[in-house]
DNA sequence: CCTAAAATAAACCAATCGGTCTTTTTTTTA
DNA sequence: TAAAAAAAAGACCGATTGGTTTATTTTAGG
């Protein structure tokens, strides 16, 4: 790895935490400075534009969020401990944030729904990765049988990725982690619910 | 009403669809300006700073959030039609926002929770409010007796209001209300289950 | 209708914004 | 180790930021 290569990826990972705490508009180029330790011509050599630089950022945020997630995931072999893993890493999440703060997907989505098509594209190749990643271990855990057979994976995906995003927004605005546990602790009763016998 | 009230609502009301599209840190005191008409003289005689207004729209774009919430449950009389009727209510939120640019809670709180402590208190007021007036619908219907008696009322209230503002930050970030549908549709379930007999 | 007061416009402010350019320093490699 | 190449520093740019001040217009009350 070139320093050029090792440079980049800590601008990229500065810029991801600040982004992820202050937004793009709230974080300006004098933040990264500070951050990175670097001065504008240090970082310009290696973007073009701010712009640039979040989309990275979030680009690195979100595939290390995956990371970690499919980390936590593969030591199990079953659909529902997979699940039920899903479900771990989410209950320690806002007291160790990967990314500090919360979460990427949710922050950057708020923020660039209506003002930055490009981030907003990003932000849904990486729910639909998610997505597809949660319907997959439903999938397999009824072609295993331990879930029924007229279980709509699709359906119950989307019920884990909102719950846990609207449970990360509630509790964030509390500080108090209750709220995403109340709704981690639902789903983990649709998991049992959609168990056989 | 006097010329300086109504002006005043006039900067607070394009205000609050401005920051709940592009944020606070999104919107400047020129879009202000463009938006209401007026300059920057005009918009400093009624307030002493953008965050001042931004406190003000909030606060409004919650309020009257709540008022149509609390129009469309109060024709009903029993807590299931009640909870139904905010379900519906949720159901058209997408084609017709009351405040363009989505949910103001979701939006301003994902912005305030790291950035801005007062317009975080406001946030944490309002959810407040949304998450009494769930759980007393709830236990409305268990006083009635429509409800099981061992329903929890607050677990309940919880899990409404995230996932609503789960399933509201997916549908919007992926520009299809199917996703909120998903969610409101497993709130009716909710409800459903916990029905007597 | 006239006058006092309130409201708004418009010029102005320093500071900061994102971004560029030239110079200097640090790496790399021959 | 010297020369070429890459990376970073730092001065600089015009535009825009939130906010103030003064002059002008509009409104309201007697």
């Amino acid at each position: 790895m070139s320093k050029a290569d090792r440079t980049r990826q800590l601008i990229i990972e500065k810029s991801a935490h600040l982004f992820n705490q202050k937004g793009y508009a709230g974080t300006s180029m004098q933040d990264i400075m500070a951050s990175t330790g670097l001065t504008k011509g240090g970082i310009y050599g290696h973007f073009e534009s701010k712009e640039e630089i979040a989309l990275q950022a979030f680009e690195y945020a979100a595939a290390h969020l995956l990371q970690l997630l499919s980390d936590s995931i593969s030591p199990h072999t079953s659909a529902t401990k997979k699940l039920e893993a899903i479900i771990s890493f989410y209950k320690t999440y806002l007291y160790s944030p990967p990314i500090q703060g919360g979460c990427p997907v949710l922050n950057t989505s708020v923020e660039a729904d209506d003002t930055n098509p490009l981030l907003r594209a990003s932000v849904v190749r990486v729910l639909n990765k998610l997505h597809k990643s949660v319907a997959n271990i439903v999938r397999q855990g009824m072609a295993q049988g331990d879930f029924k057979a007229d279980t709509d994976a699709d359906r119950f995906s989307i019920l884990f990725v909102s719950m846990i995003e609207g449970g990360m927004m509630v509790s964030k605005a509390y500080g108090e982690a209750k709220y995403l546990h109340t709704g981690l602790q639902h789903l983990q009763q649709l998991i049992e619910q959609e168990l056989k016998e």
